[in-house]
DNA sequence: AACTAATCGAGACGGTACGTCTCGTCTTTTT
DNA sequence: AAAAAGACGAGACGTACCGTCTCGATTAGTT
């Protein structure tokens, strides 16, 4: 349901132009600095942006950050459609790692452990991040399952955790890289399932 | 060891009682707040603790919740050995996953949060708990394997990842729990790999 | 110079409603607040006018509160006539310690620490007040210097200061009440210069 | 009466040297800018010193004002003693009047000004400043009324008001100067008094 | 009746300073 | 020599107002 025919908010109207500023300020900080050394100060200095003017918009640095991103390559990884759920995944994960690793995968370490410490940031973080790449894998799992390559009762949830799990689990320890034979183990893991 | 004999020491040896004193007061400091509102200042001030003396021993916060972790509780999760790979992994797997929605789950997260900021402490971590629960994890897997259960090629290294990656990925996110079922389906998992 | 026939400006004319609105919500807040927490965005939010409204007919909170102030009563103190210097001066002091320790004084503390920092607002307040005030007790000393009470070479200006200067001297400084024994004081005071 | 062996507080001691810096931070801003425009953060910057340290010692700007004028010069007036009380007078009162309208002046204003706003502060302005002056030149009277020169129940306290009203009232208004005529105007009625 | 223009309310804007917090270091006294 | 205590310089935090601006709506007088 939408504000059909809303009555527009009373008052000036937030400017685009200061909302842009930002995020591109943000994507500039973020490839010369750390994310730990990202602030809020920072980020209004930069982006020549009043520090209330961030506040009214966003309530911390993982939150512009995460903007951030997302607005900036929202198409990153698409949905291959091969006809065979081996090749399916083959590309997807291939795609999800290769993505992860090419500097993107710095900053999500950092989101994902911003979202240990706030609630309010983990919710908006898996929601925006998590979630929609799970779902976005189950609805290649289900069409596979239409298909009957996967028994009826499979549990797509579990294999997704199977899928996401250990790439996570090697992005955030960083103990063995995520190359080529990890996808392809991953993904004749998961078609054992 | 006392001090038999010995002339009083130039300097106040108090040493080991004030460490002490540190790990206690993080310990209950655990207890009563969330991981990211402990402070060195509040530790001093907890331990009755001078903020130098906590900087001649830890760099950092994590590194003394860390230590109070480690020193605490080493034993929680013992190594299963019941002749069978899928009733060693399933125990092992069960307690692990039990011991992490016990309290110490939170934080764990923290910690492995804490690890994406800071190399130094990303490098202790792993080394502490990371490698030393997959080296138990790749032990089971090795007896097992000279019993003939794995094929003699087969990569343990990925299967640790395999098995720790989505209870990990549980963690982090929330999004599932770590329950029976799901340390069934893990177990099952690797058994067909 | 007027606009003397002046065409009436086009547009919509100014409303005089949210200037009474906006007095009157002073009067009020000055009834509960500190002149200190007095700011133009609280007048703004309590009179329900935007705050370019005030900004167009006022430059500051100073500037509005002595609007306030001289607009709700322009006929506290009245000047005496008795016939008499002592007892006109002893009934004009009289009146205006009373005023001054009735409510209006502590405004008026906080308008003359207004008029120390900003010269715009320095030159109204005293324009509006001090001098008006001045002018009146020197118009009263004029009357009685013309029925010979006083020498003719009497330095009137030096006079005013004599007795308005005790007045707001205690007024800032409280270490001692504007009570009737003062008043009589000043008034014999000024009688023998 | 002091703390006599008193222990010296457990810590580092505060830094001589570091409100040192700020004081005299404080005498060259006071030099080139308006009272209105130094600021706790200006004055830590000028200083090369934490706001946190600022904040240790002072609660505020006026606070740290006032201690850079005292500190600076307490001997700027000094008490006369002639033996005629109308040549004491004139003496003391040209030189404060002297010391206000050489820069001095101009910060009183302020602080007296802030007084109005702080109760915190006033209560310090006014024992540093105002009583100190007003007992000196108490002092000053019960000499001369010891030698006989004023009535034995005249109020002094009365007769102070009376020489510092006009003195602050023309500071504060700045409508007359403080001149030579005016100090021997002053003097002259209070030796009628 | 339609147009024009200045006002209105609301509230976002770029700023500045606030007073607090924690950091990691430094200095002193005490043991 | 090493402990506690705590002050230090630094600087980010989130908030409060400032005075200006940009809206859509309103309200006159002028075409």
């Amino acid at each position: 349901m939408d504000r059909h025919q809303a009555k527009p908010a009373p008052g000036r109207p937030r400017s685009q132009q200061a909302m842009e500023a930002v995020l591109t300020a943000v994507r500039q900080l973020l490839e010369t600095s750390a994310y730990k050394q990202i602030t809020m100060e920072g980020i209004a200095k930069a982006a020549g942006v009043g520090k209330p003017t961030l506040y009214r918009w966003w309530p911390n640095v993982a939150s512009i950050v995460m903007d951030a991103m997302t607005k900036q390559a929202r198409q990153d990884i698409g949905v291959p459609d091969t006809g065979s759920l081996e090749s399916d995944l083959h590309l997807y994960i291939g795609d999800t790692c290769r993505s992860l690793t090419q500097g993107a995968g710095s900053i999500m370490r950092s989101l994902m452990a911003e979202a240990q410490f706030d609630d309010g940031f983990a919710q908006i973080f898996r929601e925006s991040f998590i979630c929609s790449r799970r779902e976005t894998l189950i609805a290649l799992l289900k069409r596979s399952a239409a298909r009957g390559e996967l028994p009826k009762d499979a549990d797509l949830e579990l294999l997704t955790d199977l899928c996401y799990g250990p790439i996570w689990y090697r992005l955030l320890n960083g103990h063995a890289p995520l190359d080529e034979p990890f996808v392809q183990a991953i993904t004749a893991h998961i078609m054992r399932g």
